[in-house]
DNA sequence: AATAGTTTTTGACTCCAAGTCAAAATTCAA
DNA sequence: TTGAATTTTGACTTGGAGTCAAAAACTATT
């Protein structure tokens, strides 16, 4: 009884993964406007009523796709800060794991913004909402942390700038960065190399303006991106 | 007949204003997703073939909407070009520019952004998308512009960072932190006060991380915002 | 001022996709 | 095996984007 309750609750989960992963799919591939809920049955061999079994409506739906990468996105986060050295290094360590994050999922930050517009997210259900802002505090708190540490430990001089502001500069420099990169013009127009690598850059720039120690000059940065690409991701070396 | 054909099309231009302020109201109030033709046809008080005879289709007119837009904050970034005093003193003109646009149009970044997205773009008629790249670009050389004197002068340091790289970071910082500020969760998390103010705040320290002189404590910006606000935005006094 | 030709405007219509729900299919319990 | 409970289905409803034949308005000519 409980036991077939189980197995059928592990059925459901896996069922939902199975519609996540073709969502995603088509949601890379059509973009949200073009995404076919009819399709997208066909795709995962279900109805298109099972579909709303398990999502309220699109939106939901799409809320889900990009919780589910946002939680991705927090495991690297959190992975990174395990990486030890001195506070800057740690900072870089998101900051690389970001990068790989934005790699994997190409336009997770239009995304991202798109269901912040209020007509979407009031669209998707509660418990959805509640899930995605989980996972996002679970970003941000591992940038804060690494930020109040480096206040803590004199890194960062305790002058002008709270905490909390060189954290949202951080979120905001990255966040501007990748969307900025990944837009036709400005990429064509200030002829960008790597777009991942701008965005490493633009927050190095960032940190030496609020004077976080060691500055860029003054540290081989290199050698800790080598040790955190060695420690954190190994798997992804080819890459590069 | 001349004379004829001049007048039919002053009205025609007329109404597509008209149209394009409801569209603006109704976008603002809805989103682009609950945007209804048939509601705008009834507001602008024509039917809606009327409208699909400006527009090729929804996505075309929002984007008008936003090149609508995007031609005001050109049109204040070259305002701010007038400015005299230092090169960075200049580039900061641009910014509170920036957050003058922002405060006009709350929502601008979200839709820019939407429309950024591939199969919403592809969807509107080339003239409009050349319209819109026109606009851009006017922005992107009013910073440029500002970025390559400064090197010029001695102003930014000639080391690691290429203009174009100084012009993208700007654009990336002021771009990322007009969207993290208006999201929820971060708002809230960092505890802000005023987002606009913000935004500046970030330029700033992205200015000091490049080096470009005068550094932000080298000299009294409070002044130099002053001497903007008074000469550039005389009518918005009431609002500081 | 009447008429014929031209241009502009219209709104009823088509079509597509989101979301629903009564019925069919499947599973479960005895 | 059977009847009840649960799960799944896909035909249906609905709403809004986009179309186009016909109506209305305008223009030129006699």
């Amino acid at each position: 009884m409980s036991a077939t309750t189980a197995r059928k609750e592990r059925e459901r989960a896996a069922r939902e993964e199975l519609i996540l992963d073709h969502a995603q799919r088509l949601l890379l591939r059509d973009g949200y406007q073009n995404l076919n809920l009819d399709e997208l049955a066909e795709a995962v061999e279900y109805s298109k009523g099972t579909l709303y079994l398990h999502f309220s409506n699109k939106e939901d739906l799409a809320l889900s796709v990009a919780t589910r990468a946002l939680e991705e996105r927090a495991d690297l986060f959190e992975q990174a800060n395990q990486f030890t050295g001195r506070t800057r290094e740690r900072i870089r360590a998101v900051g690389i794991a970001c990068g790989e994050f934005a790699r994997q999922h190409p336009d997770y930050f239009h995304v991202e913004l798109m269901l912040k517009s209020a007509s979407f997210w009031d669209r998707a259900s509660e418990e959805r909402q509640h899930q995605h802002s989980l996972q996002a505090s679970r970003t941000f708190r591992s940038v804060n942390h690494i930020v109040l540490e480096a206040f803590q430990a004199g890194d960062i001089p305790n002058t002008r700038t709270r905490p909390e502001e060189v954290t949202f500069g951080l979120i905001a420099v990255s966040m501007g960065s990748h969307i900025a990169a990944t837009s036709r013009e400005i990429a064509v127009a200030c002829a960008l190399s790597d777009p991942f690598a701008v965005a490493l850059k633009n927050a190095d720039i960032f940190c030496d303006g609020i004077g976080w120690k060691p500055l860029f000059a003054d540290w081989d940065y290199p050698a800790t991106d080598q040790r955190i690409r060695k420690e954190l991701f190994p798997q992804a070396t080819w890459l590069r």
